[in-house]
Formats: C-alpha cells, structure tokens, sequence
DNA sequence: TGTACATCAGTGAACGCGCGTTCACTGATGTAC
DNA sequence: TGTACATCAGTGAACGCGCGTTCACTGATGTAC
C-alpha cells in the first residue's frame, strides 16, 4: 500500500521546478489587471512582471480567460469573509451597514470591480465562459444567502437566495456606474447607500 | 435680414451631398454592436454594412467612441417612453409593473445593456469617456426623477432623483447578470423581478 | 556517492491576425455669374 | 439656360501598432541504478 501510495502520489504530483510560478503570475496578473482591466493587459506584460517570458504563462494557464476566473476564485473567498464578518458584528443600524459595506469600498475594490464586469461582459457574448462564469456567481451567491439564513434571522419576502443575487447585482451596478473618480460619483454612492438603507428593512435585513 | 439670413444658413448648413450618410452608418452600428458588442464590432464592419468606406466614417464621426455616444443618444429617449407610458397607465399592481418593465426585456435591449456597460467599463478607466457618459447618465437620470416626481405622488422616502439613480444602476447591475442566456438566467431574473416588487413600495412605488 | 538518463517548466522566436486612424485625392454637388 | 469654379463628402491605400497562441528547443531538476 505504502509503495503504491508513494507511486500515485509521485505520479500525480506537479512537479512545481520553480515553485511559485503560477503563484507570481496570478499575482503580478492582480496588480495589473486590477488596474488597467482585462482587454488592455496583455499576457506579456503579466509574465514580464513576474519574471518571466510567454511560454510560462501557457504552461501554467489554458489561456488569458483562465488566468482571471482563477483570480476571481482567490477573491471571493476575501469578500465573503469580510461581509460575515459584518453580518455578525452587532450594529445600532444594520441595514445603513449592510448597505455601506456593500457599496463604499476601496478604490482599489473597484478595480476589482471593473475587471468583473469586464470580463462579465465578455463572457455574455461568449458561451464557454459564460457557463463557467455562471458556476461562480452561484458558489457566491450561496455562500452569501447562507451567511443571511445564519445569522440575520429576521430575513423576510424572497428567499434569501433571491435576496443574495439581487443584492449582488445592484453592488454591481452602482459600483459599475460610479467606478469613474469625480464628484458625480461620489453623489451618486451615497444616494445610492441611502436608497439601500431604506430598501433592506423591506427584506427584514434591519437591527431587531 | 433675409439676405444674411439666407447667406449665415448657406454658410452653417451641412451640405448632405448623399444625405443619410450618418443616419446609415448609426443604423449599422446599431445592429452590429448591440449583437457582437464595442470592441468586437470594427469600424470597417460597419462601413461595409451601411455601404461605405471608412473614410466615410471618420468624416462624419470624431471617432469610435463618438459612435456609441450617438447610439445612446438615440436610444435614451425610446426606453424613456416606454417608462413614461407604464407609470401613467394604472396598473392592478404598480410595483410589479415597474419591477418587470425594468428587467424583463426583449433579447435585444439585452444586447443593448450589455453595450452600455461595455462601454461603460471603458470609459471608467477613461477620463474624457467617463465625463461625458456621466452627462448622459445625468440627463437620463434626472428624466427618470422628473418622471417619478409627475406620476408617481405616492414616492416617499430618499429624494426622487436617487431613486431613479440607484433603480438604473440595479437594472445595469441585474441585466448584466442575466444577459447570457441560459436556465440560470432565467431563474434570476425572475428572482430579481420578486426581490424588486417588495422593495418598490418601500420607496412608495405603488397601487394606492 | 556518483553517473546516466528522463522529464518537463520555461524560453523565445515565429505565426497569424485584426484594427483605429490618417491623408492625398476625386468626383459629385452646389454656387456664382 | 449654360458655363466656370469651389467645396467637401467620401474613397481607398498606407501607417503604425499590439496581441494571443504555438512550438521546437534547452537546461535545470529529479530519478534510477
């Protein structure tokens, strides 16, 4: 047993030469996508930021697609931590803080942002990646109408399934629409914070 | 007065030798970019398609972007209506109403959200772009509110300007989503319409 | 411990492609007399 | 009405550019004996 078992393990282990490459490249692809987006970052430059020329990148990543749904899986697990840990942090008004934790983020979270929809967009016209796109948002989506059903159990109306997509969405939207610095913006965002803290309590997301 | 008139006319007119020139080339674009979106859509290809050539096109147009400007334009004022007509017709149940006239749309004006945040996206890491998509938002914006302020008495809560803000931003954001068709989307989209018909009258959307 | 061999992560050049924009030119249209 | 001229919308070739992906190769690493 103990033979086979070094053998299979042997087999099916990646070598990994130079260990960290996939990890550079993923990390190297975060700064600079984040930043410019994904049409204008090429491949070169994330393997020249790592350190490393083209032909890495391809021995590590199917192609340019894989390298950002592999980012999005390292980012969601983030932004889900940081939700719960909100949602179980007892706040004088829960709705206001649900509603700014979804909506005032970092500049750096709209970066993130904009890679999203992005590449969201990109996978509408594009079926292959739209099914794996797709496969995504449900694991998020689940995982946040989970963390509703544990711990806001004055959750009412929809599902909370319906109420986690939803929700979903509209952060994406105001973030898409108020990702451009400038003062309009900024207006923007905080009526949009205000309409949600007025929204939530309809779905029995307020402070008991 | 005539004559100067006749002569500051003569001198300000555009002459419009063949004269539907860049209502043909919009009509192109129309049709080619809201099925295969801004970047996949070359100038060429549209040029073909209205039967010109490019230099036809950079003589009516400051550029690419200019383009989609004028598209959205033309279509601003359309959806527009479309609202306008629904508010002012009483419906058995108003926020239902606004919820499904918001998201349950034609394939094509799929086509055409998925456009807009292509766009979108470009112009946020884009100064100038985002500067002027920022009016557009603001004129359609404030359309909205006034029609809100007109039809609907009943809107209580946040400023009408916000909410009509913050419903485009949760269209965008929900489209976005359920633009690439699949079960998945369909699914979605109905949970968004029901999320939606509670929040509305929260906002004071609904029947009286 | 040392040697011969196998593997495969990473190299770097080449392939193949598409596109936005410019510009010197032309010929249809409109104007002036 | 007819002619000479001016304008400028539209032509089409050329410019300049960047990129994703493939692939034959290599040399560092690990294995087997």
């Amino acid at each position: 047993m103990s033979t086979s078992d070094t053998a299979s393990v042997a087999a099916s282990r990646p070598p990994r030469r130079r260990v960290h490459t996939r990890a550079r490249l993923l990390a190297a692809a975060e700064r600079i996508m984040v930043e410019h987006g994904y049409a204008q970052t090429s491949i070169e430059e994330v393997c020249a930021a790592a350190g490393y020329t083209r032909g890495a990148f391809y021995s590590n990543f199917a192609d340019k697609a894989e390298l950002v749904l592999a980012l999005f899986d390292q980012h969601a697990a983030d932004r889900l931590e940081q939700l719960e840990r909100l949602l179980t942090t007892p706040a004088p008004d829960l709705a206001r803080g649900v509603a700014r934790a979804l909506l005032e983020v970092e500049p750096l979270e709209r970066g993130w942002m904009l890679l999203f929809l992005e590449f969201r967009v990109h996978a509408a016209r594009n079926p292959r990646l739209a099914t794996k796109l797709h496969e995504r948002d449900r694991t998020v989506t689940e995982a946040l109408a989970a963390l509703f059903e544990r711990t806001a159990a004055c959750l009412s109306g929809p599902p909370a399934h319906s109420t986690a997509a939803t929700l979903l969405a509209v952060r994406e939207g105001v973030l898409a629409r108020t990702a451009a610095d400038g003062p309009g913006s900024e207006q923007a965002l905080t009526a949009a914070v205000d309409v949600l803290a007025v929204l939530l309590p309809a779905l029995g997301i307020t402070t008991a």
